[in-house]
RNA sequence: GGUCCCAUCGUCUAGUGGCCCAGGACGCUGGCCUCUCACGCCGGAAGCACGGGUUCGAAACCCGUUGGGACCA
């Protein structure tokens, strides 16, 4: 295995972490971040580590949590440890806060918000920048006083994260504040809970979105106090809405499982986000091994993305045609809509009817897009009562076409063969004695046979639904004309 | 406001100083194929934000400007 990273081989192991809040669905965003985790752990035969974080008890959820499992595992990112919860961890946070205050690395503070609110205008006011002035630092609190818990922050030179995406970004140390690592609640704060996780777990490359990377430099002093060895960092950028922003509720579906919902492809999905930040040449199509053997981090770019809904279509479009029938028969199924006079009895997965339903579908595939628009093409190919398109008249089904029918149903009544070649044969040989072009047949057969005015090729419908249908949808429509003028 | 990041067609991107008066893809568009609709194929319009450097040579390196974004407050 070739190893692909700016910093030569890796030391460790290679151990990743997917580290969502449950706050909300996985949206596009967390997905990708969760796939190129995924897909890194992969290439590099290291492990992909889940991680919930869940300190805010207040916005965490479990339909949050349940929703992110749901959306990974219809993306197919399969992780190799965990779940874990910091919610069950949290007296290993208060262990290691305590142990930095026995060190003399922390320290309690029992200033109040509204003192620290006072002192922090002043501060503006006098020009200086408004982080916490220390105060408490040497007071030496009991811990039987309310109080939080603060890391005593080095106060200067420059703390530098080597980024393997963005190469190295200097933060003045200055700039950094005494940051709380536990609340007064006896919580831990979001950068405290996650430094001590990542040590613990011994994650060898944090990768995850460039919205973390103001909280990097303070996580890299927490690791040095720590004694614990610093990962490598690869900050990926945004995706963003079509509005530039951060990607949001506001920006319509954004979580994965809706786009499930409107009949996307976990492939086709996969593949679109994949592509957005990543990129390997002039490459558009990546089967789930070439995106493992290909994937690195050098090839991530570090400008954000704008969402584009059409790309995504194209490519589900793409791997709707590619699929075989059969692969798509379960995931179409929920998007079959309710049959008045069906073709066949019982469930469509299983038998004769999933049989034709699998017929049906590779005729269908390549002409539709996503699995509802081929849902909604099924129908007047499963059941015996459809409507005739408005259109249809105009199309050729009508009076004039009459005598047409009528002389399509004595042909092909009388075939002893059902094949291609014998019904592009008789087609053939109906339209050059009447001196017609094929469409002046095709089309009011068409209609006749499946009451729409689009369809596969003529000769694919016929063969799909068979002679007996194929005849009893003709006399429909004769009978149909004769009675009423048009269908 | 502070800190940090980003900047190639409308969008996703290739590009790691000469192969680039910039290549691919989506979308748009002209045509071909054709029984309808798609698919497919061939063609077109469309971009290096701006200004300075560095260099024999800059989309690429440096500085600045502008614009955008994220985080913190």
């Amino acid at each position: 295995m070739t190893d692909s990273t700016a910093q030569g081989p890796h030391p460790s192991p290679v151990r990743v972490r997917f580290a969502p809040s449950p706050t909300g669905a996985l949206h596009l965003g967390g997905a990708r971040t969760a796939l190129f985790n995924y897909l890194f752990a992969q290439h590099h035969g290291g492990k992909f580590i889940l991680r919930v974080e869940d300190t805010d008890r207040e916005r965490s959820t479990e339909e949050s949590v349940s929703g992110i499992f749901d959306g990974m595992n219809w993306l197919g990112l399969e992780w190799d440890e965990g779940p874990f919860y910091q919610s069950h961890r949290m007296e290993r946070y208060l262990e290691a806060a305590d142990r930095l205050l026995a060190e003399g690395k922390a320290y309690r503070c029992d200033c109040s918000p509204d003192d620290l609110e006072t002192r922090r205008k002043a501060a503006l006011a006098a020009g200086l920048p408004p982080r916490y002035d220390g105060r408490c630092r040497d007071r030496n609190l009991p811990a039987d006083t309310p109080h939080v818990i603060r890391f005593k922050n080095t106060r200067t030179g420059d703390v530098v994260v080597r980024d393997l995406i963005r190469g190295d970004v200097v933060f003045d140390a200055a700039v950094l504040d005494d940051l709380v690592l536990i609340r007064s609640d006896r919580t831990p704060t979001y950068n405290f809970a996650v430094v001590i996780d990542d040590a613990d777990m011994a994650i060898s490359h944090v990768i995850r979105g460039d919205d973390h990377i103001n909280n990097t430099p303070r996580q890299i002093l927490l690791f040095a106090a720590l004694g614990s060895p610093l990962p490598q960092f690869a900050h990926i950028p945004m995706i963003h809405g079509t509005d530039r922003t951060k990607l949001s509720k506001r920006h319509g579906a954004t979580s994965v499982t809706a786009y499930r919902e409107m009949g996307y492809l976990p492939d086709a999905m996969v593949n679109y986000i994949v592509r957005l930040g990543w990129s390997h040449k002039d490459q558009e199509i990546f089967s789930r091994r070439e995106l493992i053997d290909l994937f690195d981090l050098d090839h991530v770019g570090s400008s954000p993305s704008i969402f584009n809904p059409e790309k995504l279509l194209w490519l589900n479009a793409h791997y709707m045609k590619n699929t075989p029938g059969i692969d798509l028969l379960p995931p179409v199924i929920p998007f079959l809509p309710a049959l008045v006079d069906p073709l066949f009895s019982g469930a469509p997965d299983s038998g004769p009817y999933a049989d034709y339903l699998v017929r049906a579908i590779d005729e269908w595939k390549g002409r539709t897009r996503t699995l509802v628009e081929l849902g909604e093409s099924l129908p007047p190919f499963l059941d015996r009562h459809f409507p005739y398109h408005p259109d249809l008249s105009k199309k050729g089904l009508n009076q004039e076409s009459l005598p047409i029918l009528k002389e399509l149903l004595t042909r092909i009544g009388s075939l002893t063969t059902w094949d291609h070649d014998t019904l592009s044969q008789l087609l053939r040989s109906l339209t050059e004695e009447k001196g017609l072009k094929l469409g002046q047949v095709a089309s009011p057969l068409r209609g006749a046979l499946t009451g729409q005015t689009v369809s596969p090729g003529i000769h694919e419908v016929l063969l799909l639904l068979g002679q007996q249908e194929s005849l009893a949808r003709i006399r429909r429509a004769i009978r149909s004309l004769e009675e009423g003028g048009n269908p």
